[in-house]
DNA sequence: TATGAATGAGTGTTCATTCAT
DNA sequence: CATGAATGAACACTCATTCAT
């Protein structure tokens, strides 16, 4: 009945609504979706309770612009740049400190959208759509591999991208939000050597 | 560890007691934390609303027994049999079925526990407790079979329990929660070959 | 999801109930929907905010057990005694008294069930299924006395009672909502009068 | 009595007010009082949020001025031409037809001053006078006919005024507002009809 | 003068918890 | 021990009004 105009455009406008976004985004990177309240995050962006919604017409419309961005960030920093030619170990080397900080940088946020899609479907195709984007493009890598001769073509290239992706996702939570000690470095090397060694592509290994 | 409150020691008291845990378990493991309403726990259990309070303090006090219950399953379920002689590739396989089976039954409440530990110290510590459970546990393993020469020496034993082991809990997760279709035995096949290579011991490997 | 389960059937729930009915149909007497407080029918019912929702959904919910309620007393209001037989002016007299009072007795309420209805389908329906039924009356007792040949057979028996009940239903706000003075026995004297004559039954006009 | 705000004198300015009074009127018509949007009337008049206040003090002030705006159309088209002589049930008709469609054409407003009526004075004050005026003037009307001997001298002029034109009025609400379907042609002509016998003026009847 | 972003008091509603019976 | 009515703090959201540009 009554329609809603759509948000300002003003430069303002926009410096208000970003300044939310970068608020709620904190906000619920500390706490879960419930402990969040609409009055924290307008304190963080020091404005008041009722401009949230001239921006949002809801807390959850907050967090789904929130959990969009991250998705996004995500979608972005997951490509992998130009091969290096003639070194596969690199290759994966370099997937895996991308997938690591992507993952690392992200890892609260991915968890509240992981909660977030127990009870809402749309949040669940979400998180659901992010995740066939990694194990695909995790399955695709493994696939040249193989085709190139340079990894065990028995190997299931979904399932494995699935497990041995899971593990590099898995350890970014364990790292970065349960405090397992460790410095990057270290960590892509061990995950790269375990990685290869799964799929029996190791160091130095090179194509007939 | 587990405080419980007062009054019942009755069989029936024992009985509802028994039946608000039941019923917490299946609440908390079908909806996130703030979205159980003690209602709800109450109406599953079959008893009024008023009687929650009888036997727990609180609805952290329920979810604490609860998570506590599962934390104990947990450990209980990860105590590998005696280990078959002469076979390791069979004693990493019946290690990673238990500890896949263990995660997948229990995981969406594991989620909680991990939800809650993010505001809550003392849930932390009991996340923290089990997990570095389960790390000593594969990292032991390692070290043994590091020992007897069937596993590569170089390898972490911590550091390559945390990710491998961390590899089966995350696709229990996605297996289970995220709807990864897959049967059990070619996961637990894939996982142990996967786990296997990665620190070198591979299928009908014997000891020299 | 979650059901709500049904109202309290206790002696005290249902006082709390019926007082809380009392004390909306007060509130709702002397203000518009829009500004009576939850909390004043709280107030004046003796209960706290919360013990409101223990009984009605929302406030709307209560607007409606109330205009129900209202409704359902005019229903029974408006059931004229057995005809008093051979004074057809008596009859037409003891339906207008009747009228009046139901109308003076519930004239705040209506108007707020009429102003509730022309943004709300349902209680539109609740309004209108009441008028036709005061229309239907009316225009039945009308046509009786056409067919005994004591009023006006060319009528439209269903506009007359339209307009003729309207004009009691009318008097009764004037009368009573914007302080018309007159005495009851001259209000009813008066309305009879001009009905009858409307009709053309007329003070003391028998079957012949 | 109609205070306006200050400031537009320009042609600009008077535009915009009329198209906000304009847009108000429509909405006050739509939706009742507490429904109306600020905004809404906004969007309606094509001017923005913050222009409002140029002009009126208050959503309030608006209503007023919608409210007093229809008085005062209402009080013009109330004054019937000059009487028809020699015909008293033309007289009636006339007016009749034009009381029924003062009521017709303002019917929801009507009943919007009517609700504000209820909690503020001011507005009971402008409801009260409007009132006042039309039952004076059908009471003047009617003390007329008594002179000439057309209509029955026994009746109370004010109180048949009040009835008799309380049904007209009351016929506009059901007919335009909840839908009781009649033709103009057929309403007028039946109120006449009502009206004269009521008050022993009959079609046809001449002065002796 | 027009704009539209900002404000914040006000209100309905939820739900964990308490308590009289 | 069980019941279920009562409580009230907490919170999301609305919208009339203000004000800087």
């Amino acid at each position: 009945m009554i329609v809603k105009s759509e948000p300002p455009i003003t430069g303002r406008g926009r410096r208000t609504r970003t300044a939310l976004v970068r608020a709620g985004r904190e906000a619920f990177e500390e706490h879960p979706y419930d402990n969040v309240r609409v009055d924290d995050v307008c304190t963080r962006a020091g404005v008041s309770h009722g401009t949230f919604y001239t921006y949002f017409g809801s807390k959850e419309a907050l967090f789904r612009e929130v959990a969009e961005a991250v998705v996004g960030e995500m979608f972005a920093a997951s490509v992998v740049g130009p091969a290096v030619p003639g070194d596969p170990y690199a290759r994966v080397e370099a997937a895996n400190r991308l997938y690591l900080r992507a993952w690392a940088g992200n890892s609260r946020l991915m968890r509240m959208l992981e909660q977030a899609a127990m009870d809402d479907e749309s949040f669940r195709g979400l998180l659901l759509e992010l995740r066939e984007m990694f194990v695909r493009r995790g399955a695709d890598g493994l696939r040249r591999l193989q085709e190139e001769g340079l990894a065990d073509p028995a190997l299931d290239p979904r399932l494995t991208a699935v497990m041995l992706g899971g593990m590099v996702e898995h350890f970014a939570h364990v790292w970065l939000d349960l405090g397992e000690s460790c410095d990057e470095k270290t960590a892509v090397d061990m995950l790269t050597t375990l990685w290869t060694r799964a799929i029996r592509l190791e160091e130095g290994q090179v194509p007939r």
